[in-house]
DNA sequence: GTCTATATTAGGATAGAC
DNA sequence: GTCTATCCTAATATAGAC
């Protein structure tokens, strides 16, 4: 059968999160993702009836994608460390996306975007105390990797910043 | 002569930066500024008649600050990695207020915001760099902190992160 | 399931009194 | 320098046709 089309529902949530990202949670309107997406306001207010609801199906989205990177990074062929690396600093994947635009929800005081990166850095962090078998280090890693998010999703990225950290994280004899 | 009370104007700025550090950048209403300063809105715009220079002000005030907290840096008794980290969790002065609600702003995509922070870290950058003599560990450094920094705004900071890090800087020789 | 039309409230800004 | 009253547009949401 043919690939599945993104279904409306999808496309919304889509629009939602790229305008959120790409222009703040001020610019996200219903209006603003109704048009992203192409579909009329009503189209929209079908599917999530008003935007609390639309924040959550997101939140949803998110935690599904969070389970899943979660073992990949458990799995990572060059281990868990370079793989949570290589995935903080932004590569345009939905699963970025999703995170950044809930970032952007949290910071207007949202509790259910809050707690749902909470769970999502307990899981990454589990993966990694459990790898490096040394608290601090753990810690130290995942700052390291909030900080090239930070970066990336502020505008602030610095090119070098991924080289630099790995030769640091030679000498700690971690890569 | 008595201690100078905060002017309006300045009781404005602060009210604004709280409000976008509290609740977020949608609750950062002229409305919401002016009953968090005490001051009607009509006394609000006749000291920024519009928004934009609300925020013109916010970021000019914040690099005022940031400039001297560079020197600041520069001069510490403990160094100024040991500075640079300690301030980059939350302690509730008034420079972190404002880097907060610059960072707020930066993320509706306000290249006014994003200059002025680009250009703080650049000041911390530079300092780092002098300091240690090494590209490379200077920005794992700043990421670190920027990872401080994001845990802190996001309500995602962990008590102990600060006290991993310094155990892991020992071990680098930096601290 | 998607649309248009419309109601309602909130946000930004002006005018003019004090 | 600060206030109240008011205007205009944008944002969320509802109603009902297709």
């Amino acid at each position: 059968m043919p690939a599945t089309e993104r279904s409306t529902r999808d496309r919304l949530l889509d629009a939602f999160e790229t305008l959120l990202v790409t222009a703040g949670s001020r610019a996200a309107t219903l209006d603003a993702v109704a048009a992203e997406a192409d579909v009329s306001k009503g189209g929209l207010l079908y599917h999530f009836p008003s935007k609390d609801e639309l924040v959550d199906a997101m939140l949803e989205r998110l935690r599904e994608m969070g389970a899943a990177d979660a073992e990949r990074m458990a799995a990572a062929k060059n281990g868990p460390v370079a793989y949570y690396l290589e995935t903080s600093v932004n590569n345009g994947s939905d699963f970025d996306r999703a995170l950044t635009a809930a970032a952007r929800i949290a910071q207007e005081n949202d509790s259910r975007a809050g707690a749902a990166l909470a769970d999502l850095r307990d899981g990454w962090f589990a993966v990694l105390r459990e790898h490096l078998g040394d608290e601090a280090l753990a810690r130290t890693i995942q700052l390291i990797g909030d900080g090239l998010y930070f970066d990336d999703t502020t505008g602030l990225a610095e090119k070098s910043a991924l080289k630099h950290v790995r030769a640091v994280l030679k000498r700690l004899d971690v890569l």
